[in-house]
Order: C-alpha cells, then sequence, then structure tokens
DNA sequence: GTCTATATTACGATAGAC
DNA sequence: GTCTATCGTAATATAGAC
C-alpha cells in the first residue's frame, strides 16, 4: 500500500514501533528488514530515519520501554501489607502484565543478544531491579516465618520463570480463563514457598 | 586459518555441526552467515554445501538431534516406580540434561520462529511428547493421591519452564553446586504439587 | 572434498528533490 | 515528512577447476 506524499509525523511514529514490535516478535530482530517495517507502515525505508537513527535503536526503545512500564506498572500496585499477601499480589500481577503484551515480553527475552553491550547492561540492569522486588518479598517473608526458603534469589528466579511459562501455551478462548490460570500458579507458588501450605476443600 | 585444499570429511562434518550450534546459540540463526560458519571451521563458504543442502536444514538438523537426545536419554532412565520417585527423577535429570548442554537448549527454545512450518511442526510435537511424559507422571500420583494437582498438564509445563529456567543463571564455579541446586529445585517442585509437603528440619 | 569465482538478491543507511 | 535513487556491502547458493 504505498503512501502518497504528505506529513503524518503524529501517526507514523507510533506505527513504526508498533510494526516493528510486531514483526521482530513474529520472525526475530535479525530477520526482519527495514524494507519489511517500511511496507507494513505504508511508507518507503528512507521515511522511517525520521523515526529512529538506525535499527538497532529501534529494537532498544522497545525493550526499555516495556521494561520501563513493567517496573512502573509493579511500583503502582497498592501496598499490600504482608509478604504472603504481596507474593499472591506479584505472582497475579506477573501474570496478567505479560499476558497483556506477549510480544513485548517475548522479544524482550529472545532479542537480548542483538543488542549493543551497552543497551543490553541498561536493560539488564532494569530486568534485575524487577527480580531484586520479588526477592525482597521473600525475604520478608522468611523473616516473618511465613515463607521457608532457603534461597531467595534463586527462588525468586525460578518464580518468575514459571510465570512467565504461561505466555508460552495461554490462548484466549481456550478451556481456562486467564483468572483460572491466576488461580493455578499462585496456587503452586504458594505451596512452593509458605511453611503452611493452603488448606484445600477435599 | 585458511585450510589448503584436501579431504576431511569425517572432521569437517562434526565441526560444521559443533560451529553452527556455537554460533547459532551466540548471535542467533538470522546474524549467523555461512560464511562466518565456514570461516570458524576453517573451510570457504562453498564447502559446507557439501555437508547441509542449505542453511534451514543445518538449524532443523541441530534442533532435531537435540530433541532425539533428550528422548533417548530420559527414556533411559531406569524405572523408578512411585510417582514421587519418577517426579524427582525426572526433576534431576531435566536439570542436569539442560546443564550438559544449554547451546542446544538455547537454540531449541529461540529458532522455532527461524524454522519452515514443515520443521516447526516436527520439532513441537517431539517436545509436546516430553511435555506428556511429565504430565504422565503426575496424573499417577494424582491418581495415587501423593500429589494434588487440578490440571496436569499445566503443572506439567510450569515445572518444566521453572527446571529449564536454570539454564539462564547458573555458572559453573558460581556460589552453589549443581547438586545444590537440584536440590533447591525438585524441594521446590516438590511443596508445589505434594499432598503431603516435605518434612525440613528445624 | 575443497577451492575460486560468480550469479543473484538483499541489506542498512544516506542524499537531495518536493 | 516522504519520496526516489543510490552507495557500499554482504547475503545464500551454485559452477567448474583441482
Amino acid at each position: 500500500m504505498a503512501r502518497t506524499q504528505g506529513s503524518h509525523s503524529d501517526i507514523t511514529g507510533p506505527r513504526v514501533r508498533d510494526t516493528a514490535l510486531r514483526l521482530f516478535a513474529r520472525h526475530g530482530y535479525a530477520a526482519v528488514s527495514m524494507r519489511q517495517i517500511a511496507r507494513e507502515v505504508g511508507v518507503q525505508a528512507g521515511a522511517l530515519y525520521n523515526y529512529t537513527p538506525d535499527k538497532q535503536s529501534l529494537l532498544f526503545d522497545l525493550l526499555k520501554g516495556h521494561m520501563d512500564d513493567l517496573l512502573a506498572a509493579h511500583a503502582a500496585q497498592p501496598d499490600a501489607g504482608a509478604p504472603l499477601a504481596e507474593l499472591e499480589q506479584f505472582a497475579r500481577f506477573h501474570i496478567r502484565f505479560h499476558h497483556d503484551r506477549p510480544d513485548a515480553v517475548f522479544i524482550s527475552y529472545m532479542e537480548l543478544r542483538n543488542l549493543t553491550p551497552e543497551n543490553f547492561e541498561v536493560i539488564e540492569g532494569l530486568r534485575r531491579s524487577y527480580e531484586d522486588r520479588l526477592e525482597a518479598i521473600l525475604r520478608r517473608g522468611v523473616e516473618a516465618g511465613v515463607f521457608d526458603v532457603a534461597e531467595p534469589k534463586i527462588a525468586a528466579m525460578a518464580v518468575i520463570a514459571m510465570l512467565t511459562g504461561v505466555n508460552t501455551w495461554f490462548r484466549e478462548g481456550g478451556r481456562l480463563s486467564l483468572p483460572e490460570v491466576e488461580e493455578i500458579y499462585w496456587d503452586m507458588v504458594h505451596r512452593a514457598v509458605a511453611t503452611s501450605p493452603p488448606q484445600h476443600p477435599a
């Protein structure tokens, strides 16, 4: 769909980012050309460089934006109080947030290798600070005697890996709704770390 | 390192596969060129085509070989008897097997999108059959009353995601040995699914 | 089995007109 | 802000000599 000439900065900018995100997630950063992005946006390849200095910056901005969104959304959660409630809130938040933006989650895991070393360090730092928040919850729970976790750092990564895994199989309209999935995962996380596991009805 | 002319089929073949595996894992399939593989192997690019009909087949053979190895190695495990012992064996086996071949594991998760649809279906089928084995263990445990799992299929994927996550952070020579990591993860898996959780010394 | 050479296509990025 | 045109480079894969 060739675009006739004219100025469309306000609409083209977001479209470039959205299209790049979708194509990077589907085919991989290295496999997607600037020409391909331009074609789907509906402009010529040269016009993309009004919105990004180069392809690498396009990738970095998408990853950086995702991590910033994640940290901000998590920080905006209300104070849950006790460690057990904090952990439940974290688990449910993580599943919902990641469910809502599968493409951004996908490239944030898959395209780290295609970042320059400097850009990689930035994203890694943000990811670590997210992990640290869960680790802190676990440590507070251990101190309070409600969690039994010998290695909070490792347990944090294990929990995050498990929760993020929902994105690999969950499909809208399947047998289970997202709230049901939340419940199942929260139950497993709870039992994996709590001193006194939840009581189930027989 | 330019190679002088001559015949080296027996040594070059494995080197092509090993080099491709390492480079694909480090930089991604799409970002690695046949010239780059050839340079590291020590031959000219054209010579690679004595060992693979094309780049896609090289990727597919690596992934197929990895999945075949995984299923064969798992099938070769001795019969553990009861579901709880089977689950423990699965968890420890999974961690060790994946730890031993991080590059193959990495590309098996990351490069699925770069397979042709036909090749993708083959790999997916093998992966599903591995998941099915864990699901079967969980179902047997539920029947025996030793596991409390409402959704064995989902629990299987959650457990596999958690265990595979070890590869993202474990480094040889770190604070914890692999047997120690095995212990920590098995404990979490155990507590997440068992009806009566393990008793820890105070 | 490996080499050199090449056919063919595509890439990221830029220049200058409108 | 977008277009057309292009520079310089590199990609996969093949052909034919040794």
